[in-house]
DNA sequence: GAGTATCG
DNA sequence: GGTA
């Protein structure tokens, strides 16, 4: 109950503990569903593989087409590195001259990202990108779309690991009345069909400690993106 | 346009 | 919600 609503325990939690349940699903929207605790026996290999491809491709402070900067801190891999910049928002296939090729998507996650998007009903998905979008605490994400892939037929697969977060999630339109869901470390969102151009975004992130990430909250958005 | 302020 |  506790758990469901908000990330802090009851006192009475500490002293007669609710068992910690296994994965299940929990519907969002048409098309839409949250993959409860999916990954979460694998959090520690999915740590070890994110800190595997920042070492190649540094977290970085992306601004807005407008200028100003974003809160969140992001990296890439796969087939492509997300940039967002005076010019826009895209997909750059390669890196700044001198850079080298953006890291693979590590098999770990990879693999974690197909059987999700079995399980939430999308067995043909395979991505060709993944963006991890670093949250410390305070950082947010406004309301938007993720509009800028080729296809799309294909779903949004979003992994949370670390602190916890409350993630909005909305329709077709920016006016459209949003959701809020708390999202836990190893829950998984998956979104397509009717819902894949929802808006959504998360809200600022509340400080704490993570037994993995520590103080900070790492999404990873799986996309089929050229 | 993944930000923010301000106005109506 | 539109505009800057």
């Amino acid at each position: 109950m506790s758990r469901s609503t908000s990330p802090v325990p009851f006192v009475n939690d500490l002293f007669d503990p609710v068992p910690d349940t296994g994965p299940y699903r929990e519907a969002l929207a048409p098309g839409a569903v949250i993959l409860r605790n999916f990954a979460r026996d694998r959090v520690e290999e999915m740590a070890e593989a994110i800190r595997g491809v920042l070492r190649r491709a540094p977290l970085k402070a992306m601004h807005t087409p407008g200028g100003l900067p974003m809160t969140v801190k992001t990296s890439s891999c796969g087939n492509a590195g997300w940039v967002s910049d005076e010019h826009g928002y895209r997909y750059a296939r390669v890196r700044a001259h001198g850079a080298s090729e953006w890291p693979p998507i590590p098999e770990p996650l990879m693999q974690l990202a197909l059987a999700a998007a079995r399980a939430a009903d999308y067995p043909d998905f395979v991505p060709d990108f993944c963006l991890i979008n670093y949250y410390r605490p305070g950082a947010k994400l406004g309301l938007h779309q993720d509009k800028d892939e080729r296809d799309p037929n294909a779903p949004i697969v979003s992994l949370s690991l670390g602190l916890p977060a409350e993630f909005l999630f909305g329709g077709n339109e920016r006016s459209d009345k949003t959701r809020t869901v708390w999202l836990y470390s190893g829950d998984v969102v998956v979104w397509g069909g009717p819902s894949r151009m929802a808006f959504h975004g998360v809200k600022p992130v509340a400080d704490g400690i993570d037994p993995v990430f520590g103080h900070c909250r790492v999404n990873l958005t799986f996309r089929k993106a050229l």
